[in-house]
DNA sequence: TGTACATCAGTGAACGCGCGTTCACTGATGTAC
DNA sequence: TGTACATCAGTGAACGCGCGTTCACTGATGTAC
């Protein structure tokens, strides 16, 4: 072959990876075949060389997204030292106009949850796979609680972490924009709170 | 002029209604102007003479969407009645695979509020106005709390409704998604139940 | 009351642009001999 | 080692479909006289 062996992979990973960005950022409808090639500095043309249709582009893209995502979930600690704004509870705090205005480096679900909902049942399912396994990775880190009460309750962080993006980005990113993120971090902390005791009582002082 | 003087009024409102129903069920690009107005029993030459633009209908049609919502949240018990899934917190744990399956009917931030999120400053601005208008609503049935704080436990509520039912729809319908519905019904009733002690405390027994 | 004309919501054909997709071609590099 | 050929990721023009938009026309009803 005329490129190195892993030439056209590693051409191929970067469509995806500048692809799931953008589509985070647009939507999944919001850009085109085109301009996501540019992104990666080349022409449309080439395209088809990497996948059967812009549909298939966009579940790799997705799916990328949410691996991303639950890697920053799984690896807690590091994730702000890479760089990525994780979906987790304790970079709600902290990483938080962050996270709202700049949606191409964020967690997918809130972006793109909405629409995803929306697409053939096999995409949907792809999706929903990922979403169950981060919150598999979450119920991970609530420990001191049966399993099935650790998954509702990273389920229900989940949600109210993704509902607080998608109103605050609503908001614009002015006062009640900042209000709402307020809220959800509040909200976040004081669940956080309501759960110590009971882990305490069950653990016993270290 | 030819027809009754609120003809065209009427018809207007049709298609605003009807394209309300469509767009929050396939999101604002899932559908097209013809579709939307053989949705309203007519052909699409005639669109223009009610809308100067697709955009200006999916404008119209996103404030009728959010005003039935808030609507329905200011007359609490008469929504059911309506047969308007609301966004309200004790819709939530009667209503919910209702709401999930039939977004048509459900509020329109969950199924629009990413996509407002990327439209035009003018467009989401005044989704936000809306927003706010539902989250003081909202907040108006929270009583014996500050205003201040009664705002955030309405943002708070409406962002994990919110998440809970874009994450539900996101898994489907079967048994993860009832999960996820049922862990946003705690979250809520939790929250409920944490408020009351405090309540109670001030407004003395009744 | 009856007749001629004006109005305009609605019709349906047609236009044209954007975008996903196709295709003939290129040219850099790998392989055969 | 050098030369001829094969491969195939990437190029850029072109195609064609869908959809938003335009436009000439219709025909039912209102108004003028």
């Amino acid at each position: 072959m005329r490129y190195s062996k892993e030439h056209k992979q590693e051409t191929h990973a970067r469509i995806v990876k500048k692809a799931s960005v953008r589509l985070r950022e647009k939507g999944a409808h919001g850009i085109g075949v085109a301009d996501l090639m540019k992104e990666a500095g080349l022409t449309h043309g080439g395209f088809y060389a990497h996948f059967d249709s812009r549909e298939a582009l966009v579940i790799e893209a997705f799916a990328y997204a949410m691996d991303r995502c639950d890697r920053a979930l799984a690896q807690d600690r590091r994730a702000d030292a890479a760089g990525e704004a994780a979906c987790r509870p304790s970079s709600m705090p902290t990483s938080r106009p962050v996270h709202r205005d700049d949606p191409g480096r964020g967690c997918a679900v809130p972006t793109l949850g909405a629409e995803i909902a929306r697409e053939s049942a096999k995409t949907r399912k792809a999706f929903a796979a990922k979403l169950e396994q981060m919150i598999d990775v979450m119920a991970d880190q609530i420990l001191d609680v049966p399993r099935k009460a650790a998954r509702k309750q990273a389920m229900a962080a989940l949600a109210t972490m993704m509902g607080t993006l998608v109103m605050s980005r609503v908001a614009g990113n002015g006062e009640f924009s900042d209000e709402i993120l307020a809220s959800g971090r509040e909200a976040a902390l004081a669940r956080a709170e309501a759960a110590k005791p009971a882990a305490r009582r069950r653990r016993g002082r270290r």
